[in-house]
DNA sequence: CTGAAAGCGCTAACAT
DNA sequence: ATGTTAGCGCTTTCAG
């Protein structure tokens, strides 16, 4: 027998014509049961597959689509693609999946082979919205999701995420309610929408009740583990009087900066309360127990992946969908009520 | 301008045939230095991709390769994976991301939607190397490479993996050479290759020097950290003496473990030492500090990568490839000297 | 309800 | 060096 037998094989062992078989395939209504066994049979006899290829070259839909984002490796990321799959494989999707790193240049290549691939539609989560990009995916109207960050005008797109804003807020209040004053941001590349956003709403807790942020007490980080331990070290080590709290603008700096914190002696949360953003697993982690805001990382994907795919399949039905997923605080044991002014005298003495 | 050229419409504004244009995208010899740059610049300014669909119908190759893995969340993978990624870039390779939770059905449904798709060559990371998976493969000569764990007869595929029965006995050997007599092992399922191997290097690093393992010192896991901590809780709480030390099958477990003596007020490394398998990131945060064996999880990724795409560009060159890496033993902070017999009976009197 | 025939966009002989 | 032509396997009118 064939290896790969085609349509013309199965409708001549069966004894109809390529169409027919053509039209059990795609569950045509009009087949006669009896055929439609007969045919049925023949196919599952010799496991028979449709070609890929053929079907595609009609220029009908794929059933595939990108996922892109900065790197796999990242548990963010990792849950995120994940959410994204498990609502592909309802609907028998396949994702092609590519890594950035952030790197514009790495973006452009995997959307130009997605779109050589002809993928029905495109999740971005990659931290490079170039403006070039998107219009490549827009001009081939290439069904386009975009997931966690936003690029400055996103008025026109479809897209997914945490509200950043309240997230930020939520853990300033949280801070302000056990009474500190001063508080220091770890922040992530200002052109990220993510950093930007929490900022804003930490900022604004803040100066609701006549707080500010000292421009010192604000430090660079890029969202990993390492520049929050680098953050925490310089935050620790300021001369004179120092923040009381720490807000840091994911849970990979918070951990690093805590990290920091303990190798200098002090005691978390006594010394310094500290609150990250994500609630990522290592957090919960019973030596970490970090006090983060929580964002479903996981629903954003399967959110996204659905919003994709109902749009593919119902391209005309319904405008821009722009979902905006709410926070939560997750108050574990990273953050203490704050040091009365004598006592805090005597520890930052020492 | 239409809004998807093809390479007629292309060939028709050059002025040349079809063919040459195709001579073009396949890089042929033969064609003159002024038609190839006439045509390349109207493929430009069209931004012309050639359909990846029409291509693949000559039943040529597609340019795709499934990656199967348990669960694209669990660090270890989404390490693999990113290997597997990087080099399948560099060959202009993509790649197709199916999780299986370690599912018999999932994966046969990944299986078939991957064959459907006509994919050159599939990585199969995930748990359930079913005999009937397999078979399915190879009877459509799909290129095959097995990665991290193989099925009881592995003989005849292409595979990548870590010498485990060296890891294991690299890890008990530390623990020897530290003293340690009495270890006790949290094992994961016994269905998977890598655990078995790395208790039988366990196992024959103890036997070396005349020890054994209990019976009652073998502590079933599952791979994941929740069951190190049940492993952990269970072994410290043994009722009369307990071991000095514990070797977990990956580092998910040691750390579980880890917490659950730390959580009885058990000092790790002085009260029990402990060693994984695996250097997963989270060991080397500064809180866990976990003395491991390390297999490059990332490298394995990438040689398997490259072993399926070499295989699929030369499917003559060369037999079947066997490649299987050396662990290495990372010194970090779980492990202690065994304390003296006397130390030993008063603490444990306590 | 079923069949015949014309493409879909590209590659690969075979000509010129 | 370039053009012509015949498929690849399937979908899709259009006829029966």
């Amino acid at each position: 027998m064939k290896k790969n037998p085609t349509i013309l094989d199965i409708a001549r062992e069966a004894g109809v014509s390529k169409s027919t078989v053509s039209r059990i395939l795609n569950n045509a209504e009009n087949v006669s049961p009896g055929t439609r066994k007969r045919v049925l049979e023949v196919m599952l006899k010799h496991r028979y597959r449709p070609n890929f290829f053929a079907r595609g070259l009609g220029g009908r839909r794929t059933g595939v689509v990108g996922v892109v984002v900065t790197d796999i490796t990242n548990p963010f990321y990792s849950v995120l693609v994940r959410g994204i799959e498990d609502v592909c494989r309802v609907y028998r999707y396949n994702i092609y999946l590519c890594n950035t790193d952030g790197r514009e240049e790495e973006e452009k290549i995997h959307i130009d082979s997605l779109m050589e691939r002809k993928v029905d539609g495109v999740i971005l989560a990659s931290t490079m919205l170039t403006e070039h990009s998107l219009a490549d995916l827009l001009e081939r109207d290439v069904k386009l999701v975009l997931v966690a960050r936003l690029p400055e005008d996103h008025s026109s797109f479809n897209f997914v995420v945490v509200d950043n804003v309240m997230g930020g807020y939520l853990a300033a209040k949280h801070l302000i309610t056990l009474g500190h004053e001063r508080i220091a941001y770890i922040a992530g590349p200002w052109l990220s929408s993510p950093n930007l956003d929490r900022f804003a709403g930490f900022r604004r807790a803040l100066g609701e009740v006549g707080l500010g942020v000292d421009e010192k007490d604000i430090v660079q980080g890029d969202f990993k583990m390492e520049s929050g331990y680098l953050a925490g070290m310089k935050l620790a080590k300021s001369l004179s009087s120092r923040p009381s709290a720490v807000f840091a603008a994911n849970d990979a700096m918070a951990v690093g900066a805590k990290e920091a914190f303990s190798e200098l002696g002090m005691d978390v949360p006594h010394d310094m309360s500290v609150v990250g953003f994500d609630d990522i697993p290592l957090g919960a982690l019973r030596c970490v127990q970090l006090t983060t805001v929580s964002q479903s990382i996981y629903d954003q994907g399967a959110i996204s992946g659905k919003t994709l795919i109902e749009r593919i399949l119902h391209p005309d039905k319904g405008g821009i969908q722009q979902i905006v997923l709410p926070p939560k605080l997750v108050v574990r044991k990273t953050c203490a009520r704050v040091p009365t002014r004598e006592k805090r005298g005597e520890r930052s003495g020492t």
